[in-house]
DNA sequence: GATGGCATCAACCGATCGGTTGACCACGTC
DNA sequence: GACGTGGTCAACCGATCGGTTGATGCCATC
């Protein structure tokens, strides 16, 4: 793969203008050649399978599946090598994904030249990063402060996220009031904040947390 | 402008990779010609005073100046058209950039096509929307429940976001708590919320409050 | 000049929350 | 078996929050 001729590669993306400005962007060097294009991570696990490309340049926020899962998937394959592209650096799925097997990751507003940097890394490299090594590589550049929350812990603040009271959230989860309390001070210990209030905040922040999963009562959900 | 050639257009991202992107998608007409491209809103302004595209594809969210500020200096200068191009729908300065003058918006998950005919549109229309029927005209589309908050309302939930107890909004805008939680009860009914960890979120997603400018204690601020 | 929105404040109430201590069980590691 | 971690629960406390009523003043609109 990628030996002599030029790399080919396969664009996964849910935005058109995305996936155009990649297409134009790779047009410029005629080492690269694009087999195809996916607008989500299922539709990308097809391709992959059938075409075969040297690398995937991956999205991570996309509808019917994730960008993460579908890296794990490739990769677990052997099907291509794969590199993250994604908008926002602190997304906490950059470490999910690159956990998966991604051989890289770039940001959107990076310059070109990087980007080109990273497919060529990606396509050269004999030996993919083992999930460990990737694991400890990545934890310098995310997760200044915070250490993991646990299932539960996070249960309990997606409903937090929602507006819904300790009492509420022990009904939805079936466990005392008491439990919940003992998850949030945990969590708020962890997450170094004071309150329910800045830990939704810190998860949104920290990409732990999607806008797009919480739901408030004055929402009227366009688009 | 824009009468038998072909339309000019300049393109505005901050994110080379969407820039490329459009410029790619728009190659494949003939009838657009990409005059020039910026990457913040300044530079757009800057630009658009020099070489006066017949359009301009703008991003809304950008350094330096917003889109919707640049909106405004361009139309208001009577230097070109804009067509907002956005990735999200719930973001309240698509209103500002509308009412600012822009001819339309587009989402950039929208097919191309959709793309294209916005530009014809702008570059077509004899006169763009007087501001207050933009107004109304936008108010259908966004702004499904939420009135909007008052500046003082606004400036309680941005501490509020960060975490800050009544009473230490209190002290940091110099007025009583009671004041503070008057201010909070107001936004509550008009965001239709409970409590002030719903609000924030409610304005998360409605736009009107940026991630970007909430600090949370345990924030490493990576990057 | 009446009306309504906004900002300001006081006093009060019950509900909720943050935090502690201490406890039990399950599970895996050492 | 000892140990640590995670999940579960109880009882308790003070602090904070949500909400109400009522009041004052300002400013713009009608």
């Amino acid at each position: 793969m990628a030996t002599s001729g030029s790399i080919r590669i396969l664009i996964v993306d849910d935005h058109p203008v995305v996936r155009d400005g990649i297409r134009g962007m790779l047009a410029a060097d005629p080492s690269f050649a694009v087999v195809g294009e996916a607008a989500d991570g299922e539709a990308a696990v097809r391709l992959a399978t059938e075409i075969r490309p040297d690398v995937v340049l991956m999205d991570l926020r996309m509808p019917v599946m994730d960008g993460a899962t579908a890296t794990g998937r490739i990769v677990g394959d052997g099907l291509s090598r794969v590199v993250v592209l994604t908008t926002y650096d602190t997304d906490a799925d950059i470490v999910r994904a690159v956990e998966a097997g991604a051989s890289g990751y770039v940001l959107k507003d990076a310059p070109r030249e990087e980007v080109f940097r990273a497919i060529r890394a990606a396509a050269a490299v004999k030996a993919v990063l083992a999930p460990e090594i990737a694991h400890r590589l990545m934890a310098r550049v995310r997760t200044p402060t915070g250490q993991p929350l646990s299932e539960r812990e996070m249960d309990v603040l997606r409903l937090v996220a929602r507006g819904t009271t300790n009492a509420g959230i022990a009904a939805e989860l079936r466990v005392s009031e008491a439990t919940v309390k003992s998850h949030l001070v945990h969590a708020f210990r962890k997450l170094n904040v004071p309150d329910r209030t800045s830990a939704v905040i810190a998860l949104l922040k920290r990409g732990d947390l999607s806008l797009d999963e919480v739901t408030v009562p004055g929402d009227g959900q366009p688009g």
